[in-house]
Parts: C-alpha cells; structure tokens; sequence
DNA sequence: CCATATGGCAAAATCGAAAATCTCATGTGA
DNA sequence: TCACATGAGATTTTCGATTTTGCCATATGG
C-alpha cells in the first residue's frame, strides 16, 4: 500500500514555502522590514522557527539579515536585475550545451512534454487574461528545467536554480506577460533541441532573456 | 574619534564562523552526524541559535538537512568535486574574461600586492614543511578573488566565492599541496593578467583547477 | 521464521519568556 | 543652534523547557 506522504510537512517548512512564495511574487514587497511579531501571527510560528527561516532565506539572497537590526526583503535594483540576468545566460547556456550533447530520449520525452504544458498555458493565457500566473511560472520553470536537466551536473542545476527564483521575483513584482513574443521563443527552443542546435538555442534564449528584462526595466519604478 | 567596532560579534556570528571554518578545514568531517546536544557545549550557543546556523550551512550546501532527523556534514564524492571545479572553472573564466577587459590600473595594484602576498606565503611552504595552511588557502583565495575583482558583476563574485569555498574544503580535507607547480601558475595568471590575455588565463586557471582535482584525488579515499 | 505491533529512549522541532540591543524623542550644556 | 548625553519603548537575539518525532529492541501473532 503506498501512501506517498502527503503533507508530513513541519510547522517551519511550511511556514519557509510561503515566505518565500509571497517574496517571489511580490506579496512581500522589495525593501520591506520584517518584523518578528507581525511574521509570527501571519505565519503561525514562533520567533525562534521564523528565525531560521529567515536565515535560510538570507543566505538564498532573498532576504537580507543587517547586523542586529533584523531583517529586510532584498530590495531590487536595475543593475542587480542585468546582473541577474547575465548570470542565468551564463548558467543556463553553458547547460544548455552540455545538455544537448547529452541528453538522450528520455530527456527528449521530457522536454517535448514541458513544452506541451507550456503552450496550452501560454494559450490560455492569450486567450483569457491572466490566468494563474503562479502556475504558468511553474510551467515556464519546468520547461527550461527540462532543458538543461540532461547537462549532468547536479551543482549546476542547484546554482541555476537558485538564480533563476531570483529572476523570477522581478519577472513577478513587475507582473509582465509578454505573451505571443515568449510563446514563439519557447517554440524555437523546443526546435533548436530536438535538432541539438546549440548554437541556435543561446541565441534565442539570450534574446528571450534580454527581451524579458529590457521589457520588465521599461514599464518600472526600477532606477 | 574612530573605533571601527573591533568585535560587535553576536554569539550566532562567532558560532557561525567557527562551526563553518570547522567545516571547510575539515575538523567536523564529510558525513559527520551533528548533534545539537554535543554542539551546544562545543560552540556555546543554545539549540534555537545552533539551528539557525546550521540552516544557514545548509542552504550554503556545506550541511545537509535531512527531513526532520538532524543535520550532517555535507558528504564529499569524486562526482561532486568534478562538478565543482567544473563550476568554478565556468564562473571563473567568465569572470577572468569581464575583469581583463575592463580592469583599471586601481585592479592591477590589487592583482599585484595580493600575487606578491600570495608568492610570498608559498615560498615560505616551500622551505619549511607546511607552515600554516589557514593562512595560506586566504592568500590564494585573496589573489583569485582580486584577478576577477573587476568583472563588474556583484552576483558574479557572490556565487563564485561560494563555489570556491566549497571547492576550498575539498583541497583542505585532501590536505593537498602541490608547492612548485601551483606557485608557478600563480605567476602565469599574474602575467596573463597584466598583458590582459584572457584566453591564456584561462588556459592555465583550467589546467591549476584540474591538475588540483586530479591530484586530490589520486591519494584519496574519494570513490 | 517472518512480519507487524509496542514501548521506551534519544534526538529534533517548536515554543514563549528573558536578556541584549537598537531607535528615537527629550533634555542639557556649550 | 548644535553636539552630545539620557532613558523609555520597541525589536531583536538568545536561552532552556516542552512537545513532537524518529529509532531500536523486544514482544506478539501468523
């Protein structure tokens, strides 16, 4: 009989995932001050639980913890934002690579399948306005994720990992849905892939990355 | 009237540092169970403090946190050094290439005084028998962390000082020096650096990071 | 003999209170 | 007026006790 472990999940862990979701998605906004007493009522845990996870979360760039003086949602910056960005060309092109010339049916299957989940998402989203913009970043994530999962190094799919949530807060806070442009990029990824056109798929992530960030620098309050 | 505030160190801080550098110099070995019990008396500091840390090691992946049964010292493997140096060669050259083009002669003067530093120390090595590795291993890391000191990038230097750490504790636990040979790469970056020939860094930083993982792990248990 | 149940011990996770620290408004003297 | 001390209140940091969970030896039934 399986039974899966459904919700096993301590008070801290649960407590330490919807932080970090209302951070991603902007329901915590950039620069704001967290309080101790106001975390502990809103998350239902003490201060030494929240504590650690606040630590987790500055150590993951999310947060940041000054001196004594608690602790603080990392503000967002233009430059850091660039910076963001170059940093996941730099991690997803070189997996990229390596992944293409790695990856085998499997990881085909994969791919084919995250991209599938991706354009109905994306059409829906076409269609009706905003749908869940939660689950279509999940999609987003899961495709490039899939990607990359054949380049064969775990470190560098946790380092992409960890940069990639970071590019997603500011994707988030700047609510941005470029739509038709993103869907046609994805596309062209998927085809680069399946001919191993390394050379191809940089070029078009780059521009769905720069494209993405021109796009989110535009409409903002970022200096 | 300046102070400088000498050592407004908290209790989590220095426990932090000491239980990290323990790590890193591998005085709590790869694999160790760490309980909160015998750390309580060891760092002095009480469990709500201890698991604070503790996260923050995790989410650095130098400790790992197994579901709800403790913490342990991250286990070490061929496979996860390979990967590694790996990242740290991609993170590194990039940032080597950035630096090199837009490095001013303020860059050079650190480049320099952290080489001579640095060149120093390992003749020291050389005459007597492994003087203080501590001491050492800042050296070398402050003579790389300046070589890429001008990439421009915060993020850049950020994961690459986090990847070198990891990479630092490999070296530490092999106890591995390779004296000549790496005193004598050193000074190529040196030169590279100084003519700004990127592609000749790169060159030798690859065979200093492989010829190291090679090295360590021909004499060791490492699988 | 194997599988599963039970109980007791060790360890981790969580909590709220106590101590340390910071913030800021007010007061004092030059 | 300005520089600097003072102290109350708010906030963070640290602690030890309590609750929960995991682990393992033993017992029980098939």
């Amino acid at each position: 009989m399986l039974s899966l472990t459904p919700q096993p999940l301590s008070v801290g862990e649960t407590a330490y995932r919807r932080i970090r979701a209302d951070i991603i998605f902007g329901r915590l906004a950039p620069g704001q001050k967290l309080k101790l007493d106001i975390l502990r009522e809103r998350y239902e845990a003490s201060v030494s639980t929240l504590r650690e996870l606040l630590s987790r979360l500055a150590s993951e760039g999310l947060i940041e913890a000054e001196g004594q003086k608690g602790f603080v949602v990392t503000p967002v910056s233009a430059t850091n934002l660039r910076e963001i960005a170059a940093m996941r060309l730099l991690l997803e092109g070189h997996a990229l690579a390596q992944s293409f010339a790695a990856g085998d049916m499997e990881w085909e299957g994969r791919v084919v399948a995250a991209h599938h989940k991706l354009a109905l998402m994306e059409r829906r989203m076409l269609a009706r306005d905003r749908d869940d913009p939660e689950l279509w970043k999940r999609y987003d994530w899961e495709f490039h994720h899939a990607l990359i999962s054949a380049c064969g190094s775990q470190v560098l799919l946790e380092t992409h990992g960890a940069i990639y949530d970071k590019y997603l807060r500011y994707q988030m806070v700047a609510v941005v849905f470029r739509g038709e442009i993103a869907a046609e990029e994805h596309e062209a990824l998927l085809d680069c892939a399946l001919r191993r056109d390394t050379k191809g798929a940089v070029t078009v992530l780059t521009r769905h990355v720069d494209g993405c960030v021109e796009h989110t620098l535009a409409g903002e309050l970022l200096a």
